[in-house]
DNA sequence: TATTAAATGTGAATAATGGAACAATTTATG
DNA sequence: CATAAATTGTTCCATTATTCACATTTAATA
């Protein structure tokens, strides 16, 4: 199989929500065009993307949705969902507890939560199951969690990213504005900083003002 | 003014909150390579990557870190905080609220939130003012606000992002799946799809347990 | 003081990415 | 049935981004 480039798996993981979308809504068919358009990218890219993976409609025709949602789910992965759990169990951690479950989709499905306060492991209402931090290890073992999402402070961000690779999780999500390593090869990260993002952001406003004086 | 590439800034912006950070612990001086470390990147990157904004050190000694950090913010312009606001106040909304303030730092500042729920603006304790959604334009025009952070349900994201760009911001932060179109030039749109970073994950764990195979 | 090690600045080479062009193919239409 | 329009697959080219190499400079040390 061909290495796929990371912006690739990248935009196609975003066509594959678009085709989502645009099943449930009765649509059986769009051209590469249409969902560039949904991209915010060209025709040419999305055609590019997609000749990666494989050949997923002819000459003339538009694209079969479910011809093209088979494909992509073929080469990411996304047929069964991925066992995820949450790690930090704070405001930011609890509403995205809440968030992640309110998502139906096929890639990953929330089913553990963990916090180093046993208060709120007691206390908070969800369909799923809440273990206390020194359980994290086991349990990941145990329910065979692939993926974490890492809500805690900065300071515990590497600890609790260690336990849960110890535990066997292929994937991190960090919300933290530390920067984890892995404990293993083959153990993915992506960082979410929203501090980070913000002040991209007032760089970018700022840099291209200053480049219009 | 030379354009600096958008990595650059990425990066640079990075640099900067590692370098706040040492100089809290009262590290005076750091090199290349121990930035590359903290950053996951190379030696080479970093250097090059302040070679783009000018000249910050000499050879032979490490970077002085107060002169490092003047370059930047002078660059990246995080001398003066950006005021922010934050569209949305469900729970989510709330929780990075809550978040951002207590982040302490130059490039921004949340001053004011906006829910089209009246009871939530009315019932959420908070230091800073919160308005009904249909004052987003007037306030953010005359509190001179330059970025927003839109977490607002998916369907409202365009037409929230849209009050925001009469209002005059320059920068939007989407927390939504949607694609956000900015409504004039020069106004930035950077997205944080949590469902789509857990389904990039997803793919980077299969695509490379296939490729293993 | 001479030498070695460590560090930055900077140009060149390499690699990766995105964009464009176009041939091939299908559908629609007159 | 022939033609035009629309659409995909695929190759090629330009641009961008990263990595490398090395000259230069400082500090430390014998």
């Amino acid at each position: 199989m061909n290495k796929i480039p990371f912006p690739v798996i990248h935009r196609l993981s975003y066509v594959f929500e678009i085709l989502n979308k645009l099943e449930e809504q009765g649509i059986k068919k769009v051209s590469s065009a249409q969902l560039g358009k949904y991209l915010g990218q060209t025709a040419h890219t999305v055609r590019k993307d997609i000749h990666f993976i494989g050949i997923a409609g002819t000459a003339g025709t538009k694209y079969d949705i479910a011809g093209l949602k088979t494909l992509i789910s073929r080469h990411l992965g996304f047929g069964i969902p991925k066992k995820s759990c949450i790690v930090g169990l704070g405001k930011l951690g609890s509403a995205l507890l809440e968030y992640t479950l309110a998502i139906p989709q096929g890639a990953f499905r929330i089913v553990a939560g963990f916090d180093s306060n046993i208060n709120r492991v007691e206390t908070i209402h969800t369909p799923i199951e809440l273990f206390p931090a020194y359980r994290i290890e086991e349990t990941v073992k145990r329910l065979q969690i692939e993926l974490a999402l890492i809500v805690v402070p900065p300071q515990q961000a590497q600890e609790a990213a260690d336990r849960c690779c110890d535990g066997g999780v292929t994937g991190l999500l960090n919300f933290t504005p530390t920067v984890i390593k892995p404990k293993r090869d083959g153990i993915f990260v992506r960082s979410i900083d929203i501090s980070g993002e913000l002040r991209i952001l007032a760089a970018l406003a700022y840099t291209t003002t200053i480049m219009n004086e």
